[in-house]
DNA sequence: ATCCTATATTGGACTCAGTCCAAGTCAAGA
DNA sequence: TCTTGACTTGGACTGAGTCCAATATAGGAT
């Protein structure tokens, strides 16, 4: 993901070892890993790296706009390197597995002037709730991987 | 609140002064506390009632389908009686002010066939964040109340 | 009205995700 | 190669939520 890299370095980022090791970690399509997650697959190519830069270089590259902070469960953030392209999840309430989607409306549009209550509105979130065929073929029991909670 | 009561009764629910007073809390619309508003608020009313009743009631009222967990900003769970009408979230993302809005279309509609994965797919959650006519008045910088984050 | 017991409540310990911080390290410009 | 401000580190800390064994009680049975 050296695109990614080559657009921080632009933007004054010191490249570091971690941030690097980061940046590979996200790369990749429907990846929405947990801070944890990201943190254990680092490890793997980077054995010293701490929970701590992996939390800061999370919270700047959201704050870059370079990944997107998702929750799908109201419980553990996940983060998303497909930043570029406007698009909603879809989430298996059996085994949590998420998916990127592209809607054909935006979701702004279903919103009436009446239901505004004068806010300035500027972003609509959409989360999708079903089962995964996987899920579906082994009749799984919901487990408490994904329920909707946004 | 009797009105819920009256259906938890019905399905066998043991009613003690706890749920009682859980149950006055939730009364209201556009009301989404956490647990631990909801604990303040009870310990008003009955002051010796526990954290762990309250997250207990909270959850077996999500069970019941009576009370929705919602979450706005990726931290905290809030509760919404206002589970028997269709709805979303509209949140302010200065102060974290929320109101339940009613769209004009199902957002299930807006998730074409060939993003659906094979997925079967039940629910979705609209989340929409802007800023609330107070906040854009006082020009409040966007504070941790309510980033987007589903 | 009283008893009985399955069900509910309690407080405190625990977990887990995330934050904070002071001390040490290092990327990259001079 | 030097310098320095930005980055990293581990460990302590916070806050939301869970778990559990001991205790209390709602409400049906008598």
């Amino acid at each position: 993901m050296s695109d990614l890299l080559r657009r921080l370095r632009a933007r004054g980022w010191r490249l570091t070892a971690q941030r690097r090791v980061i940046a590979e970690v996200l790369d990749g399509e429907h990846v929405h890993y947990t801070a944890d997650e990201v943190h254990a697959r680092a490890v793997e190519l980077l054995p010293e790296i701490s929970r701590a830069s992996v939390y800061n270089t999370l919270g700047e590259l959201v704050a870059l706009g370079e990944v997107t902070e998702v929750n799908t469960d109201g419980r553990v953030r996940r983060y998303d390197p497909n930043a570029h392209e406007a698009h909603q999840h879809l989430v298996c309430s059996g085994c949590g597995a998420i998916r990127d989607v592209r809607l054909t409306d935006d979701p702004l549009s279903a919103l009436p002037e009446g239901e505004r209550f004068g806010f300035q509105v500027a972003q609509a979130t959409v989360t999708y709730y079903g089962r995964c065929p996987e899920c579906v073929a082994a009749n799984a029991a919901p487990g408490p991987a994904g329920s909707p909670t946004a």
